[in-house]
DNA sequence: AATTTATCTAAACGTTCGTTTAGTTATTTG
DNA sequence: CAAATAACTAAACGAACGTTTAGATAAATT
C-alpha cells in the first residue's frame, strides 16, 4: 500500500468543531477551518466529504463530548438540583480555555431555525427533546408537583436553557450567574 | 431638472427591515432586497451607500417603530407589571403577518457577537443600556425591594428579555406566554 | 531498490456575493 | 418643443465562497 494519513480524523474534527461553534456555520469558511485544522482543503473533503459533512461530524463530536455532563444529569437523583447544575456544567466550557460560546447545538438550532435542512433540524429536535424528556423527570421527582405543573415548569426551563446559551454568547459569568440562581429560585 | 424617484424611502427601508428581521444581515442578500423592497440595486446604493448602510438604516426605523411600545412602557406606573406588560408587547409581532421573528436589535446583537462592526455594536449597547435603566427603574417602583435585589432582578431580567427574543424565534406562543409568565412569578 | 498508490500541495473551477459602471428612459424646466 | 439631468435597467466588476482537479510527494509492498 502507500503512504498513511498524517493526521487523526478525531483530533482535527475537535479543532473544527471549536471554530464552528465560535463563530457558526455560515460564518466559518474553508479556508478558516483549513488553517485551524492544520490540513488541506483535499484532506477536508476525502475525510469529510463537504462542508455540510463535516458540519455534521462536529456536532456528533459534541454530543459525545457533552455526554458524560448528560449521563451526570441523567443519573442525578436530587431533582431540581441536579437540573440546576445541569445548567451550569453546560455553560461553563464559556469560561474555559478556546473563546466557545453558548451550546453548539443552541446555537445551531438558532441559526438553521428559518434553514430548510432537514438533516441537521432533526438532530436538533431529537437532542431537544431528549433535554424535555431529562428535565420533566427530574422535575417529577418532588411528589407534591401536579402534573401541569411539571408540564409548565419544563417549558419554562427549556427556554430558559434556550436563553442562556444564547445570552451566554454576550453576558458575563456574573451576569449569567445570577441569571440562573433567579431562575431556580422558586420552582 | 429632471424626473422623481418612483419610491418613498421609508416605504422600501420598511420592507428591507422586514427581510433583515426574518433572515439576519449576512443571509439577507442584495438580490433578495432588490426583489422585496422592488427597486433596482442602483436604486439601493443611491439612497443608502451600500448594505450597511441600508442595515443601519432599517435598525433605526425599527426603533421608531417599536418607540410606541417603549414609550408605553417608560410612562407605566404599576412597577413589574409594567416590565411583564413590555415583555409582551415586544414579542406580539412575532404572531402578527410578516414572519418577522423575535426582536430585531437582539438578533442583530446575537449576529454580530463576535463581529467586529463597532458602529452596529454600539447601537445595541446603548439601546440595551437604556432598557436596563428602564427597567431598573420600574423595579424600584416596590419600595420594599433593597437595592442589591433591584439591580439582581434587573440583570435577570434583561437576560430572560435576550433569552425571550432568541427562543422567540423558534417556540410557539403558548409556550412563550408559560414563560413569560414563570419569569415573573416572583418578583 | 523499484513500483505502487494513497496523501499531499497548489492552482483553478463555477457561483454567488456586494458593488460599480455604461447606457437608456422619462420628467422637469427654460 | 427641446435641452438638461436625475432615475432607471442591465450588464459587468473583483473578491470570496465551496468544491474539484492535476501533479508532486512519500510511505508501504514486492
Amino acid at each position: 500500500m502507500a503512504r498513511k494519513k498524517q493526521y487523526n480524523e478525531d483530533d482535527v474534527v475537535e479543532k473544527a468543531m471549536n471554530l464552528f461553534w465560535k463563530n457558526g456555520y455560515e460564518a466559518t469558511s474553508m479556508q478558516m477551518l483549513e488553517k485551524e485544522m492544520g490540513i488541506n482543503k483535499f484532506s477536508i473533503y476525502s475525510s469529510f466529504g463537504n462542508k455540510h459533512g463535516l458540519f455534521l461530524e462536529s456536532l456528533k463530536h459534541y454530543k459525545t463530548k457533552v455526554s458524560a455532563t448528560l449521563l451526570k444529569f441523567k443519573n442525578g437523583t436530587n431533582g431540581v438540583e441536579d437540573i440546576k447544575q445541569f445548567f451550569y456544567d453546560s455553560i461553563s466550557s464559556n469560561f474555559k480555555v478556546g473563546n466557545q460560546k453558548g451550546c453548539l447545538v443552541t446555537n445551531t438550532y438558532n441559526e438553521f431555525s428559518e434553514n430548510e435542512d432537514q438533516l441537521i433540524k432533526d438532530e436538533m429536535t431529537s437532542f431537544m427533546g431528549n433535554l424535555k424528556a431529562l428535565i420533566i423527570e427530574k422535575l417529577q421527582m418532588d411528589a407534591s408537583k401536579d402534573e401541569d405543573t411539571v408540564i409548565k415548569q419544563a417549558n419554562y426551563l427549556l427556554l430558559a436553557k434556550h436563553g442562556l446559551a444564547a445570552a451566554a454568547r454576550v453576558n458575563t459569568a456574573q451576569e449569567i450567574e445570577d441569571y440562573i440562581e433567579m431562575t431556580f429560585k422558586n420552582l
